[in-house]
DNA sequence: GTCCACAAGATTGTATACGAATTTGGCGCA
DNA sequence: TGCGCCAAATTCGTATACAATCTTGTGGAC
């Protein structure tokens, strides 16, 4: 069916990766909502792919919890529950305070100059309006961290944390709170700066903490997580 | 060629899994070495599956970290380095601990029956002489930890890694250090039965940089990781 | 008019087939 | 004898085909 004339950009991964990284970023930046179906012809067809390397990318997405696979019924974008966001918090903060703490012994000027254009970035995407492409910055700012403190093993959890952070967002965001989180980045940013690990672990938890309580966890999504739910 | 007649086991999971815990468990037990080459035919015929199966299941396996892919060689038992060996017990650092102290405070009369069914099996299959499935049931233990503590989220990565330690000790455990660690799992479970989070958390510390100092990560593995290692 | 049974369609689960890359064995040449 | 190159064999990567399962639409009975 399809002719494969060559894959556009050079690639070393094994094809399914680039379907799986394109589809995460997709969902990090809310173009696909918690709940869409991913009809596996569909995907293959966009990608010019065939079932065999959408399927092993929807297989790792669903390892990654950004997807569900439900058997005979195919592939959704997961959504998460109340209890597992509150789970997935918990995870962070258990993680990510100390690890903050690691990076801020270790960072180096050129450490912090890559932090700092992360923070860019996200600052640009704002004003650009692109609020979707921010959160997905400011995401890879925490992994970018777990990263200079030079723990590939928790920056792992944390990245996969950090994407089923962009689910729970998606589902539980009240849109009161506003102006995101960027003051916390720049905080940590100069705490990084001045290799302050005490002021680096506090800080993150408090963002982390911040960042919970500015989902309502305590009823229903606000997206809804079935018909039951929206309707009736 | 195979013929399928109806998988043994009365089946709901998606095949592959059955496959992908087969494996995983034969790893835990250390009936397969790191290292070890898993031919996709060679599994496939021994479960009575495809390849496409067998792939599913080492795709799985490789994002555990369990195994290794290698592009266009195959899948191969992974070799934790020594690096990534530091990692992982840096991580369960992280996370068990404090994951103790909350599986503590929860933990009622029949969760310490089960953890304790864990430790008699684990005595037994000691007995038996049957270390490999000592140590699964030793790593069973601290999965039930976090089950207990109602933490899926965390408890699947203290599976994950529980999982990795198992490999690492088939690479790094220095005999000499005898009598494994079922009294750091008697104390645990006795301050479960109390309900005292505080000597939990501190019993998981201790036992979790025992379990550290027990290894001998200071050179190269002592089960070769490569043929320039074991040779030469 | 409503409910249930049954058939048609659609979608996933698995097996097989073919092409590509790598490894291995052997031959020729220095 | 030792090195390098080429071909055969092995094994992985991907596509396609078929079977099983679920969903959906229709018709009949009450």
């Amino acid at each position: 069916m399809q002719v494969m004339v060559e894959h556009s950009g050079g690639g070393s991964g094994s094809g399914s990766g680039k379907v799986a990284d394109s589809l995460a970023t997709a969902i990090h930046e809310h173009r696909l909502s918690p709940g869409m179906k991913l009809n596996e012809d569909e995907v293959g067809e966009i990608y010019g792919v065939s079932r065999t390397v959408v399927r092993a990318a929807l297989q790792q997405l669903a390892h990654e919890r950004l997807v569900e696979l439900k058997r005979n019924r195919g592939a959704f974008v997961a959504q998460p529950s109340v209890r597992e966001a509150r789970e997935v918090f918990e995870a962070r903060a258990l993680l990510e305070p100390r690890t903050a703490r690691s990076a801020a012994e270790r960072a180096k000027a050129t450490d912090v100059k890559v932090l700092q254009k992360h923070i860019d970035a996200e600052h640009a995407a704002l004003r650009a309006g692109d609020t979707g492409r921010a959160l997905h910055l400011s995401g890879m700012f925490h992994i970018e961290i777990a990263r200079i403190a030079d723990q590939t093993t928790i920056a792992d959890f944390i990245a996969q944390l950090v994407a089923r952070s962009s689910l729970i967002i998606a589902l539980y965001w009240q849109r009161r709170t506003a102006l995101c989180e960027s003051h916390a980045h720049d905080a940590l940013i100069k705490a990084f700066g001045r290799n302050d690990p005490d002021a680096a672990e506090e800080l993150m938890k408090h963002h982390l903490v911040d960042l919970l309580t500015s989902l309502d966890l305590r009823d229903q999504p606000s997206v809804a997580k079935s018909l039951k739910d929206a309707l009736k």
